[in-house]
DNA sequence: TGTACATCAGTGAACGCGCGTTCACTGATGTAC
DNA sequence: TGTACATCAGTGAACGCGCGTTCACTGATGTAC
């Protein structure tokens, strides 16, 4: 039956929410539309009436996610630590961080699968990277003063190289040292 | 028809091969054991007789990916170059490793499926890194003559992040931009 | 404000398809004598 | 070395299942008067 049009834009972005976790948590390829629509509370034939395809969804969950991810960087800023970018590696490098899968960070979470999505994906993906590098250099600028882009670039490749790294291996010391290394180098290259 | 033994061993590793270059092409939900096997030369109905199931291939293909890209890092070693850090990252942190998903780094091209997958996935996953790990301490002792582990882990975080992210975005500027902050992050980490 | 009708978000069944896995069968290989 | 037979890698069809997508239908919402 039908829906007001306020219910439906607001089933809408429900969907989209629950695709940015669920995709993060199983992958693309790992949540078919039926399970997705259920998580939203909807069945799958509704579907059709607010995406053009599944490939569709994927690219507006990706940007969804990696919105929440900037938030959380953010926010990050606002709280207690004087240092915005001690902060953000209190959680990012944390073994909390490495344990959520469904709403961590989308691009280790979602990152090579990402790569082999299409161009819609990948925008998203391009989107969010490039806001975080903004936030990133703000952080390392309060820190050090300049030449902030590429330090930006390095330190969010280190920070997302670690955390995969660390989800990929069994041994919990080993993500832990992953983890630490990052925060050392991390570090040591806002100050330099 | 029955096969010899030699021949038989000799499909098991073809099928292996193929898939450790398939997967990181396509994904491991990407691609189904009827195409596998068709890349070996084989149908879809020997895979039984060599394989306990799609996941048993995953954690061998992840073994064997790794395994390669092992050797690809102490080739490097033997090459003219007479700094073998900069010989890797003049493979590693390229724009042709960043189109090569085939054959390149498994931990970029199957990261992120890789943390969704099973103990064994991961134990290859993890073995393949931890000897990443031992060559690279080997290369920055030649560099710097000290501190290495820590210091090969924080390296190894911000190359994978790099390429990662450099795959992730459709900006050709933007994913060299990556490598270039990533190669000079290396050489001063691998320097202090 | 009230009535008549068009719109369309959501339902649930159906579509064809490819998936991972199983199985009866084949015939060359490997073994026993 | 030669013969008889058991083994088993590979074939190709079949299994049930879930996938992305389509569609006829429903009935509350939104619009026109």
């Amino acid at each position: 039956m039908r829906v007001s049009r306020s219910q439906a834009a607001e089933n809408r972005e429900t969907v989209i929410n629950v695709a940015s976790r669920l995709f993060r948590e199983r992958g693309f390829d790992g949540i078919g539309l039926k399970d997705l629509m259920k998580g939203a509370g909807l069945t799958q034939g509704a579907f059709y009436k607010q995406f053009e395809s599944k490939d569709d969804l994927a690219a507006q969950a990706s940007r969804r996610a990696m919105e929440s991810a900037t938030q959380r960087w953010s926010v990050a800023t606002a709280a207690k630590h004087e240092d915005p970018l001690e902060a953000v590696i209190a959680f990012y490098l944390s073994m909390d961080h490495r344990g959520e899968k469904m709403d961590g960070c989308p691009i280790v979470a979602l990152g090579s699968d990402a790569a082999r999505q299409g161009t819609d994906v990948k925008a998203s993906f391009e989107t969010g990277i490039k806001e975080h590098l903004e936030i990133l250099g703000r952080f390392i600028a309060e820190t050090n003063g300049e030449e902030t882009e590429g330090k930006a670039m390095a330190i969010l490749s280190t920070m997302v190289g670690a955390v995969l790294l660390s989800r990929v291996v069994n041994d919990l010391d080993l993500a832990q040292a992953f983890l630490d290394a990052a925060t050392d180098q991390v570090r040591e290259a806002a100050r330099a």
